[in-house]
DNA sequence: AGATTAATCTAAAGAGTATTGGAATGTAAT
DNA sequence: ATTACATTCCAATACTCTTTAGATTAATCT
């Protein structure tokens, strides 16, 4: 059996793994959250709101597909994506999914609420402003993703300390809030609860994968 | 039901149907082959060797994760790539595909059978030559798809043509042989009948979907 | 040693997908 | 009008995937 469609048949079947192991919104999710830095199966398990067991198949499956490593780490196993190429094909998809679903993009749209909440897309101004301090770059994920991998000149206050650290902001420049990327919705948040007090902040929908800056090895 | 878990839900939905369409092998040569430009129901089906039915039925998937487009023209159904993002994706799938499994990699070697039919991947320094005459570049591909696209300076003389066109090619330059992509084994073929006949003939495994020159309209 | 915690494995039910054959639709050729 | 052709629709079958529950493994804690 070496003919030519024999041979065709495995080189798109392999491929075609790569392909089932995006196809389930789960696994997506999960490889979005590896995309901030690496993690336990609990902990992700936890940020998506999926039962450890089903967290653990799903993985296996990520695992299979090469798309994911693991480390065992005493009783814990901690999961990282397999290399940069990941995160970059989890913008891939995203990005193709953005550009050709208009149902998306309803909803994304419906997600900012607010319609200044974007912030410029350009990303080469946004950094010298930042680094002239013009803007505060803020960094609302958990703390040890920003440790992982966070945005030129970004400041790390996560969400859930955000209420009783706003002190630290300063009350005359424009605070650009990130965090995982545009499904995420931690920046929204920050952004609702500065504007409440009074700040004047922007919800930068990209995060460290959109850059290309996303944590491996 | 405004929650942020079901709006969440909603969003990797979304991205899945992308992933959905592409988790299958026979959608994903069907894509590769529409990169090379619009077909019909009828030449998808001949050449993936599907039946015309289940072709039909996997173009309907294609079509509702609004990958691809389609037009009636008399009795035919013209199907073509929704635009190039999707041409792009389709690289990004197979190139992180190629990168992370080893088994697809294997079956690749195989393929290739001779080791000097890889030809220099650098792209510009291929122009050079081929601008300046130094080797032919041949696009062994059916007319009408080097017609929708080609690679810079290539000259087309389809497979099925080539025995008895081999006087088209000086004998004394070096050739160039390419066809869809590193799946497709036309340039293979061609390359192989090339050297029996005493040419020296190597393989270039992208197409003008990997060169970023898919036809879109 | 025994209990606790993290993660996986196995089996089973339900949901969804691939594939095929037969019928139906719409267009072009005779 | 009738016939031929390209394509799609529908229904049935086999298959695969997702999810949950219960049992199991392995490391840590008391």
């Amino acid at each position: 059996m070496n003919n030519p469609r024999h041979i065709k048949d495995l080189l798109y079947e392999q491929v075609a793994r790569i392909g089932k192991a995006a196809s389930s919104p789960k696994r997506l999710e999960l490889i979005e959250l590896l995309c901030q830095g690496e993690k336990s199966v609990e902990v992700l398990a936890r940020e998506t709101a999926i039962s450890v067991k089903l967290t653990s198949a799903h993985l296996r499956e990520l695992r299979a597909a090469q798309l994911v490593e693991t480390e065992k780490q005493g009783k814990y196993v901690i999961y990282r994506i397999a290399n940069r190429a990941v995160a970059e094909f989890w913008v891939a998809i995203h990005s193709l999914a953005e550009d050709r679903l208009v149902e998306l993009r309803l909803v994304i749209e419906q997600m900012a609420s607010h319609p200044k909440e974007l912030a410029p897309k350009d990303r080469d101004s946004l950094v010298k402003l930042a680094r002239r301090g013009d803007v505060v770059v803020l960094d609302v994920r958990p703390a040890d993703e920003f440790l992982a991998a966070h945005l030129p000149f970004a400041r790390s206050i996560p969400l859930d300390e955000l209420k009783r650290r706003l002190s630290e902001l300063p009350r005359d420049k424009t605070v650009v809030a990130y965090c995982r990327g545009p499904y995420c919705l931690m920046a929204r948040d920050a952004v609702a609860l500065l504007r409440k007090k009074g700040y004047e902040a922007l919800r930068l929908p990209e995060g460290v994968a959109e850059w290309g800056m996303t944590p491996v090895r």
